[in-house]
DNA sequence: TTGTATGCGTTATCAT
DNA sequence: ATGATAACGCATACAA
């Protein structure tokens, strides 16, 4: 007879078969109604949800799985420990995901290659339905290793560094011109960038893009090249005594981080000038201990992170679904606008 | 004809059939080679482990839940959606997790009991073995809703308000009592307390301990009852205030967080105090970016989150595998030490 | 419109 | 020491 059962139901969850007998149909019958597949007289679509519902029948994942080849399970590959970044860009995603009632498993790689390597694995044993990556900084990231044919992939934050991969990033340049214009709009007219390391290229190419949207080195706006340093404020205090030494005539500073914008503000304070009164200044992330914190808060660019994690869960589950999704795409900034840039 | 190894897994991950047919055995002694049961002879042990690597096979995990009744999958709620300290968490309940092979369910509530009792229904179809719970404060929470009996539960950083249940807490009065008592050791005996929300358990708790560890309010080394108010660096600039207009002979602060820490260290040097020739600072959290940034760093209650969600994950497994549990864990923190109390 | 049978991949039990 | 088989829970193709 039947060999002792080695585990299975030990929850004594109720199955559909439970759910069938209440009914008074067969298992088949149960699964059309609950499913809303076939053709089933409405009655009886009734009946078995009233069973269903007076046992709290929840469908195992476990054989909906192995039935269908689909877990409704996404792996997130995270290398940023810290979480910054990868916290909202999460948030988003298990929000879109949530809706469609998948699942979110989490697999932090510590920058490790070799656990990235473990995870992969583990994620394939699972037969995740697809993989979503993200990371801390918005430099390309070499792609994934072999995976499964078939399991579709996105990067959110950080993009992929080969063709063809799908990405979702923040719009860096994008949300530094729109700052560099904002204080133009002011009628500032000596206008510096402070940033942090001329390596990344979240660094790089909001230089790059204040520098174009205030017209170039030759139009005068820009007091002098933008300056590189580390994401703290200690860099933003430093970077104000040069700047101030080589430009006194300074009325404005976009900064590549809260934590610079801070900086630059509470050195201002120091050495007697008024923010905005003598000059404005703006920083990016929105980082609400930062900006917030800040004397005065901080006017700074929303890069809308949990936007990011949104639109890539959604793409991914285009992807899942067969849908053509685009390589990249960009999700807009948005400008916050405080007491930095408009005074009290 | 012969699978290469890209060949014959093009479509489809390869089964456990497919192991077995390579090494010229049937299935269920190819398992019992890869999973160590049974009585086998160690060449076809070899053979078997050889073929599985050839193929790269990966035993799909729906087969063995639905076989084992066991997901290896733990659920994690969380209500802090914000994860300042929910994310050190998750880290080490990730680590100590990713050890034993399990998996990370994760589930963001946003506070909301609906959304909560939404996952708690998925996490029970998913057949989940173990719950982890955490939130933002260490205030007691309500405990889960009904769940399917037999699947742990274990709290973490947030305990729960239910007899019984596990819960692994950070050392909110330990920590508290050590900072002061470093202070003492330093030689100083007008010491302030100047903390969050009187309501907070982490507020309350603190302020309790260092009262104690004082000596209590009569033994003349208290400057004052503590001093609560919000959790943020204005309060701890305008606290500042009203402690030196009352207690002009001030040398020490324990503060109940980095980011009222910080602000304490601001006002004092703004008023030309000091910190610590003349006053002392002291924080909790280690919070980096407050407690590095702060003019000077500060010396700082490291709470060890991490440690509580490894200590959970570790208590989870355990309970998973039927063995018994504490009600209660305490996490000892660390003092950490800085220029705040020790100068420069 | 409903019931029956089958198979997804794995592993424990029993038979050889 | 190894092979055959059944069973976990679900959804579908097919039979009635």
């Amino acid at each position: 007879m039947a060999a002792g059962p080695g585990g299975g139901a030990s929850r004594g969850a109720p199955r559909i078969v439970d759910v069938a007998a209440l009914a008074g149909v067969s298992p088949g019958t149960a699964s059309k109604a609950l499913n809303g597949t076939g053709q089933l007289r409405q009655q009886t679509v009734d009946r078995v949800r009233a069973a269903a519902d007076q046992l709290g029948f929840t469908p195992d994942g476990a054989g909906r799985t192995l039935r269908s080849g689909r877990s409704f399970i996404v792996g997130v590959i995270t290398t940023d420990s810290v979480g910054r970044f990868t916290l909202p860009v999460l948030l988003g995603a298990e929000d879109a995901l949530g809706a469609g009632d998948m699942a979110l498993l989490l697999c932090d790689t510590r920058d490790d290659p070799v656990r990235e390597q473990h995870h992969l694995r583990k994620l394939a044993a699972r037969r995740v339905d697809g993989i979503l990556v993200t990371g801390r900084r918005t430099d390309p990231r070499p792609p994934l290793g072999p995976l499964a044919p078939g399991v579709p992939v996105v990067h959110a934050f950080q993009p992929s560094a080969r063709p063809g991969d799908t990405s979702v990033v923040v719009d860096d340049a994008g949300g530094a011109a729109e700052a560099a214009r904002h204080l133009l709009d002011l009628g500032r007219r000596r206008i510096a960038h402070v940033t942090g390391w001329r390596e990344h290229h979240s660094a790089s190419a909001r230089a790059s893009a204040v520098v174009e949207a205030l017209g170039g080195p030759g139009a005068g706006v820009l007091a002098g090249e933008p300056l590189f340093g580390e994401w703290t404020e200690q860099w933003g205090r430093q970077a104000v005594d040069v700047l101030l030494a080589r430009h006194p005539d300074l009325d404005g500073i976009t900064c590549g981080s809260d934590q610079v914008a801070r900086g630059v503000c509470d050195r201002l304070r120091e050495l007697g000038r008024s923010v905005p009164g003598d000059v404005a200044v703006t920083g990016v992330d929105d980082w609400e201990v930062m900006a917030l914190a800040s004397r005065p808060p901080l006017t700074t660019v929303d890069l809308r992170l949990q936007e990011v994690g949104r639109t890539a869960a959604r793409l991914l589950l285009d992807a899942v679904e067969g849908r053509p999704v685009p390589e990249r795409t960009v999700v807009p900034s948005r400008l916050v606008l405080r007491a930095s840039t408009l005074g009290a």
